[in-house]
DNA sequence: CATGAATGAGTTTTCATTCAT
DNA sequence: CATGAATGAAAACTCATTCAT
């Protein structure tokens, strides 16, 4: 099993061994640290052959994050049944999201680790297919309070902070079951649905956790500790 | 501001400058791009002294993790009063930490995204940390229960789930907030507040989402689907 | 015009194709900078066939080099009236050459600056051309001093050096004449013989400029100044 | 001798030392055909240290070329006696021109070869070199004439064309002398004198070589043999 | 201590060249 | 013959790291 020195393969069968050797290279050593020498081993080819056909160490980074976005959006979408109530395409979405991520640990890194460590191009490709993502949790949560025949009163600035919020807490989830043996897909799902889905119910119905009335001074005697954005140092 | 040319500091302080220049360069280019000639430059020193003080770059960047690490935890634990309810004391942790990442975007950097992108050694230092801060949330759910005088019948291991989630979902929320202008930190609290607590309080009330029965077919075709962990494809 | 996809071609003319793109990419490129992939193109033939008509990136170049000297020589010859006097044979041949340079700039390009730059194999191939060029202008000079009725009593080595001088004045002028828009072969020809052909009559009858006794001390404070070809420092 | 491991020195003699064993290299090997390596070698330090001091092969060369032409002019401005008659100055600036291409082949290799094939920016450095002696030789003419008391009646533009043709002889020369064994530097500029300055002394007397009307046709069967300029076959 | 001089070992990238079909 | 697949060898360039002064 592995790389076997299987000789004149088509492009396109190439093609996707170099990408796998890629992913699998630039998920574990990030893409820095990634030698194309490395990638074009795993891949059992010469490093000729990876630039004839990928051009660049760019643009094969490029071609993974693309190949791995794509797969991961196709995943999500597909285990998502359109006709159910909105929690429960919540939940199949989530169980499809973890499943791929931990069928994928690597590509998942690539994704959520290396591409956004690495310079705005890389960062931006996986922006696009996150502000998909979060644009379709969006959606979930105005259904779910069409549903619940309640006007939630939420602002639609406040709706995608939650959304970003859940996602945020989904793709950190994702990172930690990968990390943490034993926690199945299944698992990690209900805890989100446990954890958020409540929350939301509550706020959708109008009762929201309210904050004390500037109590606090943290960053124990700066006093513009409650500024938030004010001008680090730099 | 920075590195006037001044002489003869003791070894301590020279070392601070060295680290602060370390943690920017580190926090903006990443591990691998940073060069150390940048780092000697910003620092005001030359390189030989800062190999004589760190040793190499690896040691360089683990005290960097090590330094941001305990300034991270400290600020939290100083933002929080002992003697408080458990939502109170939250709140505050979470305020706490929305401003510390805020006003250190680049020990944030380092530790939330630096660390865990170039080696399992740098990863294995984070992960010391972020351990500690999640026994300390793991705690405060309980309390929470306690003061509910409720026994939610929550099996530990899911308390330590949710606490994963809730310390992930935060360390989202900071790269968010960091990365958008005009977030506050309390702001970012109070989204945190409301997305969760009340899922918490449901979720102690013996309320929770359930799961429907074995569903779902994720991952089209593979009839592994439920096993999350097992040793994915290499 | 160029490349279209004709197929079954006689030998003869494929290379004959083959040679015309290399001659454009050499004399455009540059040896080194020119890839044989990109002559293939230009060819409109595959690679492999380039390299089972003309063996390899050096024979094709010499082929070059052969092609073009042997077009120049016999673009001269055929300028020339054999029964014409010295002048008169002597403005048509250089008419000849600053035509033939014209038309064929890549050739020229080729033969005077690439085959001279790139190895002695190949500036030998070139020089082989010159020296045929240079022993009919020395003719074209005794021939003229026959013609005038006079022995100018010129030693054999003085009459090269002269023919060496006209030559490469041409040269240059050849190479000045390409890169200066609107300079006619006429013209280049007319210029050549004003600048060249009145000193040479003057040599013939006598009248030379004789260089001062020793009086120079160039390379200011060394003793080998006049040592001309003394091994340089290496 | 030669490259004794000596080291230890300052920036810059060991600049030096690069930039003698750059322009040997690329005087013998060409542009493109040098390495980075062989030069580094050859400089007796590690190719790290021509990158530090020197940049980049471009950079390198180009310092090769300046300090080159640098050495050229100033060798025959040294040369030139100002308040000698107009014949004399020529003479002892061939003689300090052809000595010093004579004790410096590589330099003129760079020069006159290597930086008029690779590169518009390459040529530009050396045109502006070659410009400076054309204008000398340009005064040398006029002042030749005022001093024969002639109005030579002499268009500027012809003056022009005439020093074009004096300086790129002597460039030929010198290229042929330094390949011909037992060439001196005052055979090169007696034999440049005698083919050169009678012609400009007739030409100033108003004695010019007039072509024939029209009579040619080289580029034999091409009926647009004499159009000179008209735009080749590309 | 501080610093300029110096390098070993690696990186990405390119190209002439060949074979199997 | 024609072509797509494939590579050995080398090139330019960089960087963490170390001494001698």
């Amino acid at each position: 099993m592995g790389a076997v020195k299987t000789k004149r393969m088509p492009r396109a069968v190439r093609e996707q061994q170099m990408l796998d050797a890629a992913v699998r290279t630039f998920g574990q050593r990030g893409y820095m640290a990634a030698s194309m020498d490395e990638i074009a081993e795993l891949a059992g080819v010469s490093k000729p052959l990876v630039y004839l056909y990928l051009n660049s160490k760019e643009d094969l980074f490029t071609a993974c994050i693309r190949r791995e976005a794509k797969a991961l959006t196709e995943a999500v979408r597909a285990g998502v049944r359109p006709g159910l109530p909105a929690d429960r395409q919540l939940w199949s979405g989530l169980t499809a999201f973890f499943t791929h991520t931990a069928l994928h640990p690597d590509g998942w890194s690539v994704l959520h680790l290396q591409a956004r460590t690495h310079g705005e191009v890389f960062a931006a490709e996986v922006a696009a297919m996150r502000a998909e993502i979060v644009a379709f949790v969006t959606q979930l949560i105005l259904a779910a309070a069409r549903e619940a025949h309640r006007d939630p009163d939420l602002p639609e600035r406040e709706v995608a902070g939650l959304a970003e919020a859940l996602v945020g807490a989904a793709e950190s989830l994702a990172d930690w079951a990968n990390a943490t043996p034993g926690v199945t897909a299944r698992q990690s799902a209900a805890t989100l649905m446990n954890f958020a889905w409540a929350g939301l119910g509550d706020l959708m119905a109008g009762r929201r956790w309210s904050p004390p009335e500037e109590d606090d001074s943290p960053e124990a005697g700066t006093g513009t500790a409650h500024a938030g954005r004010t001008s680090p140092v730099r």
